[in-house]
DNA sequence: TTTACTGCAAATCCTTTGCAGTCTG
DNA sequence: CAGACTGCAAAGGATTTGCAGTAAA
């Protein structure tokens, strides 16, 4: 491991939200400026690989990563205002999964997220 | 209406499966050699716009559209071998809401995609 | 005619890759 | 040393946009 890898891991740590590779790369050079884009671009296909960290979704057109400390198989509650993540049981019961056979489908992956607004981006007037 | 746009539109009908805009402009091109990418890329926008298609997923980077026939809110079953796409009934169920709004969140959307193959794609030996 | 739509080419934007040099183990 | 990693710059691919012309209502 390099020293702009751990600078790399220390961003994803520092920010602990939702995060495109480009801000994720302004937030490394804030640790070490000379890290380039191409670095971070790979580090984060390394870190996505070995299940560090999860796409969660978009934003305008670039792919949306977050660290999840969550075990088990999970998808992701994203805030759209400040990445804020949260994770969500996985909701594809056994009537989904019945309804995908009959249709003749066999079922290899599934993508679910949720966007929404956290606690504190969500409107006043919204707040139970 | 213009004639491109009824070329385009015979086209998603023919296609009858998932797509991307790329895939389309291929198949419009069978029926007026001369409608431009742009033009496509136009009148997806538009037909998304008005809910006629709507984003199934994605392949390779590309934004995958389909035909729906469903009317209420739903998802899709997306093929990855052909395209052939199914609607699936929404997986978001009381539990689900439940357990965002105990995270604190307000929902806003959610994307649920589910990919297989379908009766025709799947290998033999997974037919029941 | 007014407005929306078109094709083309250029421009964007995100992401990947080739390369030659550098660091890690 | 071998292999993995780096920065840079160039390439790639999907999508958007400016423009001047064309078709539709």
């Amino acid at each position: 491991m390099t020293s702009q890898r751990r600078a790399i891991v220390r961003a994803i740590d520092e920010l602990s939200r939702a995060f495109t590779v480009d801000e994720l790369a302004v937030r490394a050079r804030g640790i070490d400026s000379t890290i380039g884009t191409a670095t971070v671009y790979r580090a984060v296909a390394n870190l996505d690989e070995s299940d560090w960290i999860e796409r969660v979704g978009e934003r305008n057109g670039s792919v949306l990563y977050a660290r999840c400390h969550a075990e088990e198989h999970h998808h992701h509650l994203v805030c759209t205002e400040c990445g804020r993540i949260e994770p969500a049981a996985c909701p594809l019961d056994a009537g989904l999964a019945e309804a995908a056979a009959r249709a003749g489908f066999l079922l290899t992956d599934h993508e679910v997220t949720l966007y929404g607004l956290c606690q504190t981006c969500r409107p006043a007037e919204s707040r139970g």
